[in-house]
DNA sequence: AACCGTCTCAACCGCATAGAG
DNA sequence: TCTCTATGCGGTTGAGACGGT
């Protein structure tokens, strides 16, 4: 049996941090450095739990990060970032130097979601709301009417332009297939080799190479059969995706 | 001044994953 | 290959701050 996360059973303490223990930790870590967080409670005579002294580092007590309001650079990268990555702060945080993953998030869930909800986007995937309402009931007309899924891509597309013509701002390009959180393409099946080749496209004014590629991990094919495939591979295809439930995205900093 | 609703953000929690043995 | 432990991540919670009535 695994034990727990957060053992309070031997008066563990809880809740907001003290400035002694503040002082604890930090002059702690300063001395032996981050390494082996569950010892150092004890370590550095703290009554918490290694989890904690960990996330009160990262998030409050570390010399390097920025305190204070995300400025208009930051704002606008955020929400770049989360168009093509989804809810993956420590990602988003990691490209905006001093800020942390909580912050990020706390950031995003307070004031950029609100923000594009009232420019009437939808902060969940980053399309205009009202087109996005009209584009579905088309969408669910025809889908209803022909079962030929390059329709549904073909609107899908036509979509996506339109929201990017409506908000170049945030140049979110054609990423359908990126990752299942972030693209929403009706049918990935239809896609052609080339379309995915162009998932990978570059965003230039993020300098971001955003790459797809198959995970690392043996996947079982329904016949039974394994299949080994390469972590780095940048070129799949068709089929590789269809085989594929959760394309990996990587990041080349 | 008191109450209430909303907002913010630090901290908690549980799950996933990496890595060691 | 399996099991176990430590760490990392993202969703959620709750206390305190703040503003409106």
């Amino acid at each position: 049996m695994r034990k727990p996360c957060y053992d309070h059973s031997q008066d563990k303490n809880k809740g907001a941090w003290s400035k002694q223990e503040d002082q604890k930790l930090a002059d702690y870590i300063r001395v032996h450095g981050e390494s082996c967080w569950r010892s150092i409670p004890r370590a550095a005579g703290l009554l918490r739990c290694g989890k904690s002294c960990r996330l009160r580092w990262i998030n409050y007590l570390r010399p390097d990060l920025k305190r204070g309001n995300f400025g208009e650079d930051e704002e606008d990268l955020i929400i770049k970032l989360h168009a093509l990555l989804g809810n993956r702060w420590s990602l988003i945080a990691g490209r905006l130097p001093g800020r942390t993953d909580n912050e990020v998030k706390n950031y995003w869930n307070s004031h950029l979601r609100r923000k594009l909800i009232k420019m009437g986007i939808d902060p969940n995937n980053h399309r205009s709301a009202h087109i996005l309402h009209h584009q579905q009931q088309v969408l669910d007309q025809r889908a209803s009417s022909e079962s030929d899924n390059l329709v549904k891509h073909k609107y899908y597309n036509d979509h996506h332009q339109q929201c990017n013509d409506n908000y170049p701002h945030h140049n979110l390009g054609t990423h359908k297939v990126i990752d299942d959180q972030v693209s929403e393409a009706p049918n990935s099946s239809t896609c052609s080799d080339e379309e995915y080749s162009s998932s990978a496209t570059l965003l230039p004014d993020l300098n971001l190479d955003l790459t797809m590629a198959i995970s690392p991990f043996t996947r079982q094919h329904t016949q039974g059969q394994t299949r080994h495939l390469n972590f780095m591979e940048s070129k799949v295809t068709t089929r590789e995706i269809e085989s594929c439930s959760s394309p990996t995205l990587l990041l080349f900093i």
